[in-house]
DNA sequence: AGTGCCGATGTCAGTCACTGACAACAGGAG
DNA sequence: CTCCTGTTGTCAGTGACTGACATCGGCACT
C-alpha cells in the first residue's frame, strides 16, 4: 500500500546510488538523479530536504527496532548491558541489509560530505538511546555517558564486519565487547 | 609575523561568529561576512573552504597537542589509559579558551549544519588518536576502539563542563573517567 | 632606479543546491 | 458532476561555491 505511494521515492533512492556509484556523488547532480526516474528536479527536493538526504532514508528503521529493544530488554541489566543485549538483539536486521549497506558504507566512507551526513545521524541515533535508557529510569548524564560508550563500541563492531565480512556480525560484537571491557578495566587504575 | 599576514583571516572568524550571533548562522551570508571585514566574498573563500569552517581553525591546535601528548605519555600505560593521561594534560589549553569555545559551542549545538561539522572534526580527531597509539605499538583495530572509546568519554566530560562550568573541568574528566570505568564493569559480565 | 616575480585580492561569469509561489492534473468522496 | 486533496510541473530567485583572468603592492636581484 505505500509500495505504489512511495514509488517515486524508493525509485529517487535507487536511481541516486546508481549515479553516485557510476559518477560519483560529486558531480551527480539532483536534476540528473529526478531525470533518471522521469521526475524534475523540484519533485525530488519534495521527497528529500537535500541531496545527502537520499542516502539516508533507513535510519528511522534502525532507530525504532534499537529503541524498542532497549524498552523490552531484561529490567535487571545495568545502562550498558542494556545497550549490548540490544545491539545484538538487531542482528538479523543488519545481516538481512548486507547486500545494500556494504556498498553504501563504502560509497560514504569516500565521500566527505555523505561521511558527515553519517555521523549526524549516529548522533541523532545516540540521543536516541539516551532517551530510551532514560525511559528506563538511568539519570541523564549517565546515559549520556553509556550510549555514547555503546555507540563507539557498535559503531565500531559494525564497520569492521561491513568492511570484512570474515568474523560474522555476532562474532565482530562479541569480541568488540570483550575488547572495551578488556581495555577499560586495564585503564581503571 | 603572522599576524599581519592573517590579519584578514582573524578578523573573518571574529566577524563570522559576531554575525553568526546576530543574524543567525543561515541568516548570514558569506557575502555580509566578507563585507564586514571589508573584502569580497571570493576573498572569504581563499581563506576557508567553505562557510561552515570559519569556526573551526582551532581543531589543528587540539589534534596537535594531544597527539604529542600521546607520544609523551608514561609507556607503560596501556591504550586507554594512555588517551585519559592525554586528555588530562590537555585541560590547560582548554580552560584558557572557555570564553571564547563557550558561546561558540552554544551557537553550534543550535545549529545543526555546525553541528555536523564539529561531528566531522571530532571524527578526524579520532583518527589522528588512533595514528597516535598505533605509533605506540598499538593494533589497528584495538586502537580504533580505543581511540573512539576515549574520544566518547572526552566529549562528554567537555560539552558537561561547556554548558555548566560547576565542577570544573578536572573534576568532570576525572568523574567521566570513572564512571566509564564503573559502566563498563558493571557490562562485563 | 629599474625590472621581474609573487602572493593576496578584485572582478566576472557560471554551476548547482535549494526554496517559495502558483498552476495543472488525477483520483476519490460526496 | 463536482469538490477536495495530494502529487507534480513550472518558473523565478537566492546563496554557496569555483575557475579564469586582471591588478596591485612589496621584495629581491641587478
Amino acid at each position: 500500500m505505500d509500495r505504489l505511494e512511495d514509488d517515486v521515492r524508493v525509485r529517487l533512492r535507487q536511481a541516486a546510488m546508481a549515479l553516485f556509484e557510476e559518477r560519483g556523488y560529486e558531480r551527480t547532480t539532483a536534476a540528473a538523479i529526478a531525470a533518471r526516474v522521469g521526475v524534475t528536479e523540484r519533485t525530488f527536493f519534495r521527497h528529500f530536504p537535500d541531496k545527502r538526504e537520499v542516502l539516508f532514508d533507513g535510519e528511522a528503521v534502525l532507530r525504532t527496532a534499537l529503541t524498542a529493544a532497549i524498552a523490552e530488554a531484561p529490567g535487571a541489566l545495568g545502562p550498558l548491558a542494556t545497550l549490548f543485549w540490544s545491539f545484538r538483539s538487531i542482528r538479523p536486521l543488519l545481516e538481512n541489509n548486507r547486500h545494500y549497506s556494504e556498498p553504501r558504507h563504502a560509497l560514504i566512507a569516500r565521500t566527505p560530505p555523505l561521511y558527515e551526513r553519517e555521523l549526524a545521524k549516529t548522533a541523532a541515533l545516540t540521543d536516541a538511546l539516551v532517551d530510551a535508557l532514560r525511559l528506563r529510569g538511568v539519570a541523564d548524564l549517565r546515559a549520556a555517558l553509556a550510549a555514547r560508550t555503546g555507540m563507539a563500541a557498535f559503531g565500531h563492531a559494525v564497520i569492521a564486519w561491513l568492511e570484512d565480512p570474515e568474523p560474522g556480525l555476532g562474532e565482530r560484537l562479541e569480541r568488540t565487547f570483550a575488547e572495551t571491557v578488556a581495555l577499560v578495566a586495564e585503564a581503571g587504575h
